[in-house]
DNA sequence: GACGTTTTGTTGTATGGCTGAACTATTGCG
DNA sequence: CGCAATAGTTCAGCCATACAACAAAACGTC
């Protein structure tokens, strides 16, 4: 620019604006992620053929991306099918299975875990270890994770597969760069750097790419393994309430990734005192230890326990859960007229307790969401099974590969 | 030279399968947007030397690509400016004036208007006629609109001007395509598809392309005009509330673009019903009408008069404005939470009662929003002028033609 | 005021990556 | 068995950029 600040004349300064210019080089590595795109999100294994009619190439790039992609182990040959029309028979193609992989890390209130992902999408380690990690120490507990992500690296890397980074899922604010932990309320952690107290390394010492994130957020992207629209609300019940907004298959993180509170939107001005300062915001009735609590029930129980209750017809219980299903339906109608999806997913807590509370916060829902009457909103439970955040990080990493596989062949 | 219906990405979301094939000439287009951009963000008119250390060009290619946009009449060159250094003096850049002009329409409740600018920013062309709109006939509002719109391209194309296209801002929800208006409830118009009724041509007789957008999403990028950050949150108050999200200098739209309706956030539930079926919302509280009346004035008096009865201290109007700001700080803070940006900028009614709400705005927020230990929300008032719309859809249009240039050189 | 220095902008020539068309490989079908 | 159909490969051509040398236009300095 004209007034370039600090811009040294010789060397080749990366542009402040974040557009960088593209060269012959830039035009190779998106086609390259085009086409292992491609192949990552067909549905069924595609030829190369395949390949360059849906992503406007020709067939002899293909050919000569595919080649690439395969011998840097981010795609795999099938053999070719019997086919049954005229023509040589293709070539099937398919994420390479077991060569890299993505590790997901994750320290909630109840458990810490890793799991590793290989770009098949198969769980090909893990290791998840339960306890009450409330007002614990950062170090100490980080060093634990420590303990099991560098177990977990050990036997992958002496399966012959490499590991391509990993996300850390915490339950709290995390900053801008995926590096600072602002704060976690429930693990009575703050201003924690994980990054360099897990110091994780591939076995030839290098260290790993390891970026920290929040914990509804990568559990929204697990979802995307499963049958869902490309955009929707996901949200994470459990001692807190957060929310992860996916928008095209893509999180939407705002400025800073400190959206989704929808813990604290403002249910009632004359409700209960939150610990946040505020008054009747959504987790003082919608939290897990409020509805456990609400149930009669101490709040260390599971809640599957609630879920007993709710069969046996438990009167204290079940309008516990309904209160609080009419509260979460008016804060998340609140999101949708604010934000702009059509399909809510619900996690966590209430992924369990969806039979009990689904149709009544669908019902506030439609009854308060603006565009209701145009495209009615879809709320359904979560697909992913338990400790998403871990499955979500994962992937997370390989859709950072596929997006840029130029690094890794 | 014909007004060509551009294909450029514009404000609305892009088709699910979007990632193209990259040729060459892929490549070329990129690099003159880069270029393009480069000019046209760059405080200063910078030359083609600060062009190419801005983008990592070389100056080789930053100069083939600066002759074709010159050529192609979205940029000038400036007169050689006495160095005070050694060295050949450089040619300093700008965007072109009267070469290019975008238009802004808008249909509001109370007025509707054309304004043209041009690549510098300035104002060629203004229309603007006031008279309530409420509860009007859409065939015969868009006829009179239409009247306004092609006076002012005949008169810009008699100066010399090519209409690079235009953009209609209305007061409710639009669809995805920015084609069809589903509803909007203070003008009384729904299903409407305004595009074939206005029936703009340039003119050698080619359609202009012309898309329809939501009033305060077109006004939220007004604001990217003047001094504003690369996030913030744009309210734009009139009789309903709005909103527009803008982050790193882009608008967010959610899935179809109807994000943002903060005008009907539950503010208390056992509040005023709303014309949306439901109770409590923000628009009962801080809605133009709402605060006329509460001031103990007509409802369609203008909203100078509140500042009047303030400045004289009138204790009705002083209370329904601090109600009001105390309602909207409250839906703000949820907002913030649920979305994260850091600026919050008041524009329409909000600002000019700025005086009398801001700091009651600022105090609730500042309360309530999760993140504000850590980065505290700004609240300002707006610095586009009024009938912001109409300048945020003509900068809209232009944006797009610099970052697509190739179609019009 | 001639000359070296510095910075800008403009020539060439080289190179990398994609296209398009021709070619080979492998099947089904009559 | 020959032909049509489809998949994948080879190779010349092209296009946009990089790189390097050069021309242009200032300043500084003795």
């Amino acid at each position: 620019m004209p007034a370039t600040p600090t811009t040294a004349p010789t060397a080749h300064p990366a542009p402040p604006t974040g557009a960088a210019a593209s060269r012959q080089h830039t035009l190779r590595e998106r086609n390259l992620s085009l086409v292992a795109s491609a192949v990552y999100e067909a549905t069924t294994p595609p030829s190369r053929a395949d390949v360059a009619a849906a992503t406007g190439l020709t067939r002899a790039t293909v050919s000569t991306l595919v080649d690439r992609l395969v011998a840097g182990g981010l795609l795999a040959e099938l053999p070719p099918v019997v086919a049954q029309r005229a023509g040589r028979p293709a070539v099937p193609l398919q994420p390479a299975r077991r060569t890299l992989v993505g590790l997901g890390l994750e320290v909630n209130v109840d458990y810490l875990g890793v799991r590793a992902l290989d770009l098949v999408g198969d769980v090909v380690a893990e290791r998840v270890v339960t306890g009450s990690l409330h007002d614990s120490d950062p170090g100490e507990v980080l060093a634990r994770l420590r303990g099991l992500a560098a177990g977990a690296i050990a036997e992958l890397e002496g399966a012959g597969m490499r590991v391509a980074g990993a996300r850390l899922a915490l339950p709290g604010l995390v900053d801008a760069r995926g590096a600072r932990l602002e704060v976690a309320p429930n693990l009575g952690w703050s201003s924690v750097e994980p990054v360099p107290v897990l110091d994780l390394r591939a076995g030839d010492g290098s260290p790993l790419d390891v970026e920290v994130a929040n914990e509804a957020k990568l559990a929204a992207l697990a979802e995307l393994a499963g049958d869902v629209p490309s955009s929707f609300l996901y949200v994470s019940g459990d001692v807190g309430v957060g929310a992860g907004i996916v928008v095209d298959r893509q999180l939407f993180l705002g400025q800073r990734g400190w959206n989704g509170e929808i813990g604290h939107v403002v249910v009632d001005p004359a409700g209960p005192r939150c610990s946040c300062g505020a008054t009747g915001c959504l987790e003082q009735y919608a939290g897990k230890e409020v509805l456990l609590r609400g149930a009669g029930l101490p709040a260390s129980a599971p809640v599957h326990a609630v879920v007993d209750l709710l069969r046996d017809g438990d009167d204290a219980a079940l309008a516990t859960v309904q209160r609080a299903g009419r509260a979460l339906g008016s804060a998340l109608a609140t999101f949708v007229n604010l934000v702009d999806v059509s399909t809510i997913v619900l996690g966590g807590t209430y992924a369990e307790l969806f039979g009990w509370v689904g149709h009544v916060v669908a019902g506030v829902v439609e009854e308060r969401a603006l565009a209701a009457p145009f495209a009615p909103v879809d709320v359904r439970p979560a697909a992913a099974g338990p400790h998403a955040a871990l499955t979500g990080g994962a992937r997370e990493v390989l859709r950072a590969v596929v997006a840029d596989p130029a690094v890794w062949v």
